[in-house]
DNA sequence: AACCATTTTTAGAATAATTCTAATTTTTAT
DNA sequence: ATAAAAATTAGAATTATTCTAAAAATGGTT
């Protein structure tokens, strides 16, 4: 049907790195080099509705996309990246404590990462440097 | 010192719907109808940065500003809205699960709000209907 | 009170991400 | 081959946010 939803979303599933959607249009302007953003939100949309791909939404960046497949992410206080992480299925435990039936949650870790890491020492790391950090007390 | 830092904190902890920048300028602009949005943004940095309140962003929508204590969000699936929910602290469940030290994390539960909710049967509601979903597929 | 330094606010232009619109092209079904 | 439907293009428009430079407010010193 739609010439470059494939595509796309090859692109979101082979690569680990949550894609924005104008990271998508470079990757795939460099096959087709004639497609416009309009084109590739157009997919982005629909491979949202369709479930196909999941939209991520961090404080002051621009939205990533993803593989639908549970899992969760780790994101670096300091320096915004994001990686994946495979943590249990929380579901059951969350609909108990939430009283409520949950469609799904989303679950964001907020650590710093080896690079932004203090080093030497890191077991006493427990607050960001609010000076220092460009991002802190947001949440994502 | 900021002369609008304080009224700005208010707003933000005196209302539970995690007002955007935009709502907290026209709150704001009722007493001080001279405020323009770079004042408010200004603060809402400032205050994000000295962790007096907290930052939180949804897919698709712009973002909200939070009281900073520890709570999770119930997120309807359907119209967006998002409410407080007092879960348990999981930060020593995840730090072990996730074999690292976190700093903090974040939790949203999607599901249906009862305005959203097909009215009637509400034990198998398993799914969003994917047409009728403004939103679905989006983690925010 | 007058002065200077610092901080905050204002006004409005600039940017970034995304959406919209209308025309064109491609695809599908007949 | 043709009509109808769907997807893509081009580019304008919108929204949220940031930036910049000037003006105003504030604080401390003499």
């Amino acid at each position: 049907m739609a010439k470059y939803a494939e595509k796309i979303l090859e692109i979101v599933e082979s690569r680990c790195s949550h894609p924005t959607a104008e990271e998508i249009f470079y990757a795939l302007r460099r096959d087709y080099p004639r497609v416009v953003r309009a084109t590739v939100y157009n997919n982005l949309h629909r491979l949202c509705k369709e479930q196909r791909i999941a939209k991520v939404s961090l404080a002051g960046m621009p939205d990533r996309y993803d593989r639908i497949a549970r899992h969760d992410h780790l994101v670096c206080r300091k320096c915004g990246r994001v990686v994946d992480i495979e943590l249990p299925d929380l579901t059951k435990q969350l609909e108990e404590q939430a009283g409520q039936p949950l469609l799904s949650y989303d679950l964001k870790l907020f650590y710093l990462c080896e690079d932004c890491r203090p080093a030497g020492r890191q077991a006493d790391v427990v607050a960001v440097d609010s000076a220092a950090s460009a991002s802190s007390g947001d949440i994502g």
